[in-house]
DNA sequence: ACGCATATTGCATACGAATGCAAAAATGCT
DNA sequence: AGCATTTTTGCATTCGTATGCAATATGCGT
């Protein structure tokens, strides 16, 4: 009331003294769990309402070592899946009391400048988001007891953990519904080469095609860029033997390819050309695309993630998780339609082989 | 070299054991600044670095009493305008040596429980990204000494510092486009009507509209949603005495009502409908859109916010400041052209009466 | 070489909260 | 009531770094 100024710098102590209590006891209400009768605990709340007292999150992990911060490290923001995996990772790690410190952009050289200020910080986890960390620095994370997970994508040898999907099956699916819509020619535009799901898709796909007996897939590099995706496709595009199949890595992408096609080639989609992508992130699901895609499980991959760090955090085992989930082929009408196979699951087109 | 583990928790003190100096030492060397000789920083920095020291920015600022962190609070991420603002602020954050600390979501009520956590770990400030503070809580940062700016928003009284464009001259140049276009009647999909974005833009276009004459406009509410606004647009496009010309608050909405107008009512754009959208979002760009847009300057905007916090942080003067910027109407192919006033400069074409 | 000004250094303490430990209070039991 | 047990409390210390101050080392001018 008469305090005057309550310039936040309030203190454990000062409310301590306003309660008639000692420092120990405030820091004690504070903390869940710890013992502290209801009546001073009272006492204290009142005094720490009078003075807007909020206890130092600094100080507190000063001395608990933990910071309840989460780094996530995430690029491709222009990607609309990433956004939403952003949305969603704000919304479980709030509920498990967690703090979120973003890091835009990519870390794949030796970005030692973003990756020491993860290390300064002392966060309790870190999220790579396509984007993986030199063998070099996950070690010292793991030295270090900080728990790692690559959200959508994993590294040569497994020793970080990682959420993804089936990807090599989903590529694979692709080639089996375009194989089954009757297609004869067969086209690919590539994330990042060196992705580890880039290379899965094309594997599965390629793999699939294989056996098919189509061993001459057209290929053109995306990178997952837009721009470098519609460069692609205007040379794929200008060829004498353009496919008429097109799995372009990413939905980001495909939506650009799309467009070059139709409204730079005057391409009818799905009757000259049937693209299908992957994610099945939101622009695929707009009317003026209608993208067949692969998608990804976002929520639970998400999930799935939160969940491994939780669990590592709580129980100090760093030891590696990888977590594999599967999504469905999504039928829209960017690609032309097998004879059967497609079946309709709670509104949405599926593509289930083997089922009519 | 024999340190075996280094476990991180590697400490100043043992930096400074090892390089035979004292611990204000290893700390000067890492101040920058700070008074430390050539000779001694070298020693510091060889111990260092074989230790895998790094100082512990918690204690730092526990000390300084600054985090060097930026709270930035952001909602509609579903809209690619903000995770465009998103990247950008990391990247200039990062180059003034700031972390960023995401919260996602809307915070308009009482949410106490964010703001709480904003507060406790002593951020050096805080951006609001289309969400506002209530008055309350903006206070309670000014009495605590936290700057905060309001990003593409402003409140009804100045009290707290904001980065907007002029979005009454946005929507009044919109309404002057369609006007020259010969549109006879207007509509209006909102944002969420209690916005200052919204409401400046609808101003502005409607009074523009009531010079000329034009005193009904149809109007829809769409809250920036993008369900919403093609709820609206259904219930606008399915009356008798739908508009010609249609100005939707946002590019994001824009989109989806396009995507209304041409594949559920089978309207042609822009022969049978103009629709004019706001901010400029990557796929107002897109082919299959080309959406006629008024732009913001989202860097120069984002530059503006990150230095009016710089400023404030550096000074201790929290004085509100404002700061408005300007963008242009760009002309695609959404909305039919006037006689006269559209001009290409830099490869785009705006639209600037007057000009022929 | 001497004295003075300046640059470096180490000591000791502070930041704000959490926690082991022992003292004190409350509770239960007979 | 008296004793044993449990709960609550306060004291003192700790986390890792920054910084004022006094002490020491260095450099400069003559």
């Amino acid at each position: 009331m008469d305090s005057g100024v309550k310039k936040s710098g309030v203190t454990s102590s000062q409310v301590a003294r306003r309660a008639g209590v000692s420092q120990s006891a405030v820091s004690r209400t504070f903390t869940p769990g710890a013992s502290i009768s209801p009546k001073t605990r009272e006492k204290v709340m009142a005094a720490a309402q009078e003075l807007g007292y909020r206890p130092n999150a600094i100080a507190r992990s000063l001395i608990t070592n933990r910071s309840r911060i989460i780094a996530v490290v995430m690029a491709y923001l222009e990607n609309l899946f990433y956004p939403d995996v952003l949305e969603e990772l704000g919304r479980l790690l709030v509920k498990e009391n967690y703090r979120l410190l973003l890091f835009t952009g990519h870390m794949d050289r030796d970005s030692d400048p973003v990756f020491d200020q993860l290390m300064q910080y002392r966060v309790d986890g870190i999220i790579l988001a396509s984007t993986t960390l030199s063998s070099h620095l996950s070690e010292e994370c793991a030295t270090a007891g900080i728990p790692v997970v690559l959200f959508n994508r994993t590294t040569e040898r497994d020793a970080v953990s990682s959420v993804t999907t089936r990807n090599r099956e989903g590529g694979r699916r692709i080639a089996e519904f375009l194989l089954a819509g009757g297609h004869r020619r067969f086209g690919y535009i590539s994330g990042v080469e060196s992705s580890s799901t880039n290379r899965d898709r094309f594997a599965g796909y390629r793999e699939a095609l294989a056996e098919a007996g189509h061993d001459d897939i057209v290929i053109g590099v995306g990178n997952y860029d837009r721009a470098e995706a519609e460069a692609a496709a205007r040379e794929m595009f200008s060829r004498p033997d353009r496919p008429d199949a097109l799995f372009v890595a990413n939905d980001h992408m495909a939506v650009a390819v799309m467009d070059v096609a139709r409204y730079e080639f005057g391409l009818s989609i799905p009757n000259d050309l049937s693209i299908v992508g992957y994610d099945d992130v939101g622009p695929a699901r707009w009317a003026s695309y209608g993208i067949t895609s692969m998608s990804q499980p976002m929520k639970r991959m998400v999930e799935a993630t939160v969940n491994i760090l939780m669990g590592q955090i709580s129980s100090g085992e760093i030891e590696a998780e990888h977590r594999i989930l599967s999504g469905d082929l999504i039928v829209r009408t960017s690609a032309r339609l097998p004879k059967n196979g497609v079946v309709e699951i709670d509104g949405r087109r599926i593509y289930k082989p083997g089922k009519s």
